[in-house]
DNA sequence: GGTTGAACCTCTAGTAGCTTGAGGGTGTAA
DNA sequence: TTACACCCTCAAGCTACTAGAGGTTCAACC
């Protein structure tokens, strides 16, 4: 039986995360002790680093959700889970070419800064006159 | 004189953002007509094309609000504003290698799906065990 | 059995950067 | 004058946590 602290240890999740999964039930609500402590299992161990990998990988919680349910039941096609992660991929790829843009220009911004006056600034010039900008319009929440 | 709509639609933003970044000090408060609806001229278009542009480069606010602070007093040296381009390149940098970390595993959990039973989905299998992993523990909120 | 101290508990509020909604007022063209 | 698109404020909601206050429990040591 663990304690969420070791728990959270041994998924590098901290202690205050485990419990926000619980609220918001992706993770069960698990035994306690007679105090009220929570105990788990080796279940929830590998749900929760299911659910960290999943995390790392990108995925949202409500995606994590889904793949979770579809873990639980192993006889549903799993062309769900496919769809899930082929989404997945396609927004990395899609954030992937956008921050490649970015790193072009901000580059080339550094790298004309000629370290005078902010007057003569070309990272300030640059973010001034949108009309080098290499980016198109709509991204921001990257 | 442009209104608040045709601010935003200049600049590709929202109505509802330009009043939030007047409410976070970004933008300045504007002169307002007797029915007290915003009016804008073209020193406040510049100033919110830039904070856009910035935040199309992945700038956080609280770095654009230091640029603009900087754009403002144009005989200061310039070695802030290269400085906070510098950290922000890094940032890029670092976010495109963890992505295309991801961008691998997930091509290849996608790749390796047959299409049955979710019981045999590679998907979930890679989920489930991190011991395939490539990346590393620390990278969740890219 | 008593005492310590780390780890646990709940609850609330805060973070970034907006977005959405309710409920109402304004500006302009026909 | 009437229609209606646009504007106003204020409050709450979003994701995915994180931090803190104030209090309780567990396990080890003496």
């Amino acid at each position: 039986m663990l304690t969420i602290g070791s728990l959270a240890r041994k998924t590098g999740t901290k202690v205050q995360t485990i419990r926000y999964y619980e609220q918001i039930g992706l993770m069960p609500e698990p035994g306690r002790t007679e105090g009220g402590q929570r105990r788990y299992g080796d279940d929830e161990l590998d749900r929760l680093a299911f659910i960290r990998h999943a995390r790392q990988l990108g995925f949202s919680l409500e995606a994590i959700r889904e793949l979770l349910d579809l873990s639980d039941h192993p006889h549903r096609p799993c062309l769900e889970a496919d769809a899930i992660a082929r989404r997945q991929l396609k927004q990395v790829e899609q954030r992937l070419a956008r921050l490649e843009a970015l790193r072009i220009e901000l580059q080339r911004m550094v790298h004309e800064c000629s370290g005078g006056q902010t007057a003569d600034c070309r990272v300030l010039e640059v973010l001034r006159d949108h009309s080098e900008c290499l980016t198109d319009h709509d991204e921001i929440g990257a």
